[in-house]
Parts: C-alpha cells; structure tokens; sequence
DNA sequence: TTGTAGGCGTTATCAC
DNA sequence: GTGATAACGCCTACAA
C-alpha cells in the first residue's frame, strides 16, 4: 500500500490540506512547516495517487498520440521524441495506430471522449473537416506534428515541405542532372504531396528544365509503391539520369526496380529520397536524402502540447524546423 | 460533462447499486430491470468513469510494455501485436523505451511502484537476477515476449531459437554449402546469442563440417556491429562461401560489407538472416532468413497476461511458436 | 433481488 | 496561514 495523503499530515503532525498546498502551491506555507512536509514526503516516498487526482480534477496526466503505424520507422522515431518529452512531463502516452483508417481513427477519439486524456499529438496525416470536428469536441489541447494546421489554426511542428523539395532539385542539378523524374506522394495530399511535388517542379522550372507530367509517377510513400512508380516513370521518361523520390521507403523501392532490372544506381540513374530514415545508410549504395530533424520534430511538438495543457490561452507559435540534404552514394555527378 | 451512474440509475428509475451490477455482474438483477438499465445506459452512452474505479479499485486498466527500443522494427511489430489485444480489452498499453539501459528500466520499474499498472510485458532482453527481483516487487503479473523465463519460472512466448538456427544451417547446406561462417549475437545472450549459436554449430558438427571459432564473429545485432563482424569473419575465414546472421541488421550489415568490398552477394557469398524485419525485402538482393512471428508472439504475449490479470492463480503456460525459413534472393544454389 | 451507505485519496471551499 | 469538510464516481458489504 503506498502512502497516502493522510500518512504524510500525521507524520508531518500538520493537515492534510497543508500537505496539499505543500505540493501544489508551496509559497502558500510558511517555511518551516513546509520543511516538515518536505520531508514526510520524501521518508515515506509519497507520490499523489492520479486516480483520486484524476476524479477530482479530471486531468490524467496522459496525453495520446495519433500516428498511421508505429511499425514506420519514420513515426517510430518521431514518436520517441514524443515519449522523452512527456517522460520527463511525468506523463504517460498512449499510442494509438490509426492505420489510416477513419473508423479506427473514431473509435480511439470517442474512447477519448469517455477516459478523458491531457492531450492529444496528431501525427502526419492531413487534417481533414472530420478531423477537425471531432478534435474541437475533445476539449483539450491538440498539436500536429509533422502535417500542417493552418486552415484550422492549429498549432504544428514541421518542415518545410517545399523549400526541402526544392533544396532537392537544386542538389541534383548542381550535380549535372538535366532529366529528372519524379515519385510523388499522392496528387491530393496536402502535406508531403502537393508542396513536395510543387517544391521540386519549381525548382525545375527555374532552372529552365522540363517537368511535365510524363516525369512525374504517385505513389503512396511506401516500397512497393515507389517500385510501381519507378516503373512507371522509366516507361513515360526513359532518358532519366536523376530521380526525385518524396520518401526515402519509395526511393527504395524505385532503387529496387532499377537494381533488378539491371540497371546500376548511381552511375546510370542517380536517386535522392526524402525523410532520411534509418533504413537508408544501410543499403547498398546508401541513400542519399533529404533529412527531416524527426526526433526533434516529436520533441517539439511535445513540449508544445504541455506548453498549452498548462496554459490552455497560450497562443502555441507553430515551428518550422530545418531541413539538410544528407549527402551518401546514390548521386552520381556527371559534371 | 459525462453521465454517472447516478444519472443512469435515475433515468431508470433503481438505485445505482442496481445499475453497477448490471454492469459487473448482470446475471443478479432482474431481466426486466436489467433491460430498463440497459437501455438507459444505451440512450445515456454512459462508460463508467476509470478513476472512480481505478479509485476504489486500484485496476488502473493500463498494463506496461518493456521494449529496448521502438524504433527497431523488430519490436514495434511486436508491440503491434501488443497493443491490438490491449485495445481489445479496453487498456491502454504505456510503452516504455529502456534502450537496454538498467537505471531507465528501474526507473520505469520504481514509477510503476506508484503509479500502479495492471501488468507488464517484459521484451527481449534477457532477464537478471535483478530485474526478477524487481517485478517480484511490483505485485502484479508479468509476461515475457521474446526471451526466455525458464530459469525464474516466468512465462513467455518466444520461438525456439536453437531449432531455428539450427534449420538455418540445414538450409544452408542442402543449398550445397560447406564453408560457412556465423555472425552470432554476444556470446553472452542466453536468448538470441548462445542458442542461436549453439543450434546453428551443432546442425553443422552433425553434418561433419567445420565450425571453429575462426568461423565466428560476434556483434550487438544491429547494422554496424554486423558491418565490423563481417570485415573481421572474412579476414578470418577468407573461404567462405556463406554466412548466417543472428539478427537480419546484422545480415544487412553483412551484405553492405561484402557489396561495398565489390563481393556479389549471392553468387560469391551467400547470407541468411534471423527475424525477417521488414526492410530485408527491400533490399537487394532481397534477404533470405529465417522469420519469427513478431507480430504473433506480440499477441499471444499479451493474450497470456490478461488471461492472468483475470485469474492470477492461472498458471500460464509458456509458448512456444513456430518459426520458417523465408526463401529470396541471397543465398545461392551450389549443387 | 434491491437499496443504503461508507470509503477509496485528492483538491478546493470555506471558516477560523 | 491553517484545518475541517464536501465533493469527484464507483463498488460492495450489509441491511431490508
């Protein structure tokens, strides 16, 4: 039985009420009783039960944390700044693999609406009205990470999208390409799709280089899919030196496509993916990408949902964290 | 605000004692009253609030997962498997990172001494003296996944490790093999090093081959440590025509070496790996190895410990699931 | 079979 | 500045 409240005033000789105020608003006791209780607590190694806490108060001291599947090397990540974060808060997490999947998206947010939680950190997926709705009927605090808010005025921790993809395009023209194809995410996914997409066919265009539909295949950010895009894109555009993929998981696989059909990477079709994932220093040769800080991506967003849990008119100020292009084997220069 | 028992108990016109046994125990009231409960409980959407129970009870419905690093995709299927049967049971699983380290995982442990869980899973890392005497302490029931319990009488569910390795080698040497080389985990690992080990050496001693310690280098089961094992086995062993690895990091490691040192994997070296992650097919050549049910040992693990949370007398029978060779691209046909 | 009442540990409100 | 006390919502003796 740990101790309770009751223990630490009989120790301390004061009430239990002191013993409260001790912990939640220390300045309210004179000092030297507060010492007494000070060190009741830490003899008997009190902690508060969150149980009665929680009927009380209804705060719960956990926070969830919304994310297509954990399985994902790139979520597993972010999730782990999540978690150090909310470590440190004293806070629990509780993860939830949406799979994508709208039911199973409903199904945890009304099991959410009943056992109430601090907060909640939204991973990666857009936003959608339905989305939004159900967050607004929540009642707590709610923070994106690594997808974006705006429309909704809703706080987020990401990169920018666009200047990444472009910064991708600059790499691979500084490095002699001319005829680049792309393998974008889906043309109607407002977050890694659309911007990733536009960023890099800019970037094409002010250079004065071709970018037309016939050098751009969708995928869906998994292998397979960029193994499917890959072929596609050597049918439509078979004079390709370079390829852009918007996931390091697509470029792999478009680098599995070519590889198997022969081809060598990168001295004949050069590939730069996107998320720097740790899968892509292991492969051979390894991938060279463009980084998303995605640890520090979960930290952030963390720290920011705790910012406002503790402060609910805190006006959260949405980050946009730096990208970098993590330079490895499979850019040829053919300058 | 949510409704309570108190609201249900009036809208059906009995007491709330009525109401909570129709909730705990249906089959004390009767069916005609049970039904009017029912149905308001229905019309309410009335979910009893779990820190009024946690409260009385002490049941937090939060059971705890012990897993060395979420971010290897080895464990996150596993804890897939985890959480789907905890979300089925209406738990919450809190998920802890202990990256192999003691103070973290007492950490962790001491936390739960307070703030109670229901049950704990334990995954992988093999279990001390110390750890033991932990869990012993924290009075609910613990299940290890992955790792073995004979020794403190814990129940687990795991693959068998030394028959797996040992079909490794069978595998290997059908496929024409007789110089081949182990990547083996520490050599100090009673789950995945010493068995995998002792099952891969004893198949070959039985096939009359060579299995010295020139034969085998030792790593930590991630990709670099492979890399290193690789470069030191081949220094060692320089005949070699194939390699079994205790983890597919390790394989892949292994592969990188070889493919960075311009070896052809598999025509002059062949590679088998263990656990069948996910990114083995993604490479290429695509990794053969030898696959455990991740997901599946994930599920049953946590079956197992709400079988127990239920009944604490159930004298869980430990698991041991099955394991198959995963035939692709990287070892070669020799005869 | 059903209802009443007490207590789980906390915090906040009110007196003092 | 401090202490008694009433909730918070649930469950389960115990009484009826």
């Amino acid at each position: 039985m740990n101790p309770t409240i009751h223990d630490v005033a009989r120790q301390a000789n004061v009430s239990i009420s002191t013993v409260s105020r001790v912990v939640n608003q220390p300045l309210a006791v004179r000092k030297e009783k507060r010492d007494r209780v000070l060190q009741a607590i830490e003899q008997l190694g009190y902690e508060p039960n969150p149980f009665a806490s929680g009927l009380r108060d209804r705060a719960t001291k956990t926070i969830a944390a919304m994310i297509p599947d954990i399985t994902n090397p790139f979520y597993a990540e972010l999730f782990r700044g999540i978690e150090d974060i909310a470590r440190e808060q004293k806070n629990n997490v509780i993860i939830c693999n949406t799979d994508q999947d709208e039911a199973r998206f409903l199904e945890y947010m009304s099991y959410f609406k009943k056992k109430k939680i601090d907060g909640l950190i939204f991973v990666s997926a857009a936003v959608t009205d339905a989305h939004h709705a159900t967050f607004a009927e929540l009642q707590v605090p709610v923070v994106l990470a690594a997808t974006d808010g705006e429309r909704f005025g809703l706080p987020y921790v990401k990169v920018n999208d666009y200047a990444a993809a472009s910064d991708a395009a600059s790499f691979l023209i500084k490095n002699g390409h001319r005829s680049i194809g792309v393998i974008s995410g889906p043309a109607d996914d407002p977050i890694a799709g659309i911007p990733r997409l536009a960023g890099f066919r800019d970037a094409l265009a002010a250079y004065g280089l071709p970018h037309g539909a016939n050098a751009v295949a969708y995928g869906t950010y998994d292998f397979d899919s960029g193994y499917e895009a890959m072929r596609k894109l050597y049918g439509t555009m078979p004079e390709l030196t370079a390829v852009f993929a918007a996931s390091d998981a697509m470029a792999l696989g478009a680098m599995a496509f070519l590889q198997r059909r022969g081809m060598e990477v990168p001295r004949q079709i050069s590939i730069i993916g996107f998320d720097n994932i740790s899968l892509s220093r292991m492969v051979t040769p390894a991938l060279t990408t463009v980084a998303q800080p995605v640890y520090e991506i979960g930290k952030q967003a963390a720290a920011m949902l705790f910012r406002r849990i503790g402060n609910p008119q805190d006006e959260a100020q949405s980050l946009v964290l730096g990208h970098e292009i993590v330079v490895r084997d499979t850019v040829w220069n053919r300058n």
